[in-house]
DNA sequence: GAGGTGGCGTCAACAGCGTTGACTACACTG
DNA sequence: CAGTGTAGTCAACGCTGTTGACGCCACCTC
């Protein structure tokens, strides 16, 4: 952590945007979490002074949101196979990685408005996916809210413990699965006698339990 | 807010408690939410010290997450009637109802790592509904961690709406359905078509997605 | 009852935070 | 070439969590 030395060149204009901001804010979290992340810990990154900051974004909440907006919107296209079900597995896969790719940002995506213009798009094809398989609008609408609460839930677990273990550990931790269960399972024999399966994989159990729901939508 | 003028008499020896504390921590979350709590308000509200709360928590982050295992153990008893499908439904309905009775703590209950001693019997109880139906144990697992996974999503979902609703107006006003799609609406013609069903209590929905999975579960 | 001891409430202080308002240099407009 | 607005700088405010020293008082022991 180098102590910047007091500037004798002040910066040129333009060399800030919200783009180099943003990106550079994303290293700050990807290396240290959410909670590495201040303003004055961006302006030493860019050699910069803190409240310049200010000149693109109005507050520190602001730039955290359009951080969550990058997260939500993703960076893979669209699948549009001529397999809905597929295209539907795919499309909350997507979501899945796009927020297990940041995780400590998951608490920040929680607190953001629903919907939001940045997913809107994706909404709209996945309900679009669901209407063309023949479903009728209310249950399109519900099945979608249960395929997104779903996913949401699962990664958003998920992102925690990887956070949890990047705070302690640094970026680059290997994640281990959840041990603590073993403790317990003494006490409670169902528990116990599940123990193994419920420490498995997240990612198989994502797509199990994805598979769960779409066979009971029955398309 | 009174300024809590400088004591004259200092407070007596086990006044504080754990207890005390907690209760009182709820009570600032509840009003003004999560962000509104520190521990010089804290210690205000109690006109106390605030460095006397360190006595009892090491830190801020242990006393939030004390508050969290209050909100994750819940306050309704465990489910016993004889219809299995009954008693899940209930128990993921209890999770999510506690989870909202302090939507602004959602973040924090989600950064905790996952079960955790208040929630355990619970979750053995829930896995023992499965079994009993006679479900093979991976079987079991992996139904257990969607509807549990399907009902956080749901439920911190909804939390953070009302969360920030709670933030803007305090802790009485009427939460409002999301009403943002419409703007959407135009562009988006899947969206526009649901939107009414999307818009729609999210208790109602939270139900029938329940519902939609447990079918799928044929028990 | 006297004397010691340890716990608990108090106080002052530190470093760090987000944010503000005034200041300044520079690129651009007329 | 003067004028204007904007983007980066700087000092400062009030807030935060947390620490270490200080002292009162309840308790235990003799």
């Amino acid at each position: 952590m180098e102590t910047a030395q007091p500037r004798h060149t002040r910066t040129p204009r333009g060399t800030l945007s919200q783009q180099l901001l943003l990106d550079t804010a994303m290293e700050i979290v990807d290396i240290g979490g959410v909670g590495g992340f201040s303003m004055r810990a961006l302006g030493a990154r860019l050699n910069i002074d803190p409240t310049a900051v200010y000149r693109h974004f109005r507050t520190k909440n602001e730039l955290l949101e359009a951080l969550a907006d990058r997260v939500v919107r993703g960076e893979e296209p669209l699948p549009h196979t001529d397999d809905p079900h597929a295209d539907l597995r795919e499309t909350f896969a997507q979501l899945r990685r796009s927020l297990l790719r940041h995780p400590t940002l998951a608490p920040i995506v929680l607190r953001r408005p629903p919907g939001g213009e940045a997913s809107w798009d994706r909404t709209n094809h996945a309900i679009g996916l669901l209407r063309d398989a023949g479903m009728p609008d209310h249950d399109a609408a519900n099945a979608f809210q249960t395929l997104l609460f779903y996913t949401l839930g699962h990664a958003l677990t998920e992102a925690r413990h990887t956070a949890a273990t990047i705070a302690h550990k640094g970026p680059d931790a290997t994640v281990t699965p959840v041990t603590a269960i073993s403790s317990a399972a003494a006490r409670f024999p169902h528990l116990a006698a599940v123990a193994d399966h419920l420490a498995g994989a997240m990612e198989t159990q994502f797509h199990e339990g994805l598979g769960l729901i779409l066979t009971a939508l029955a398309i």
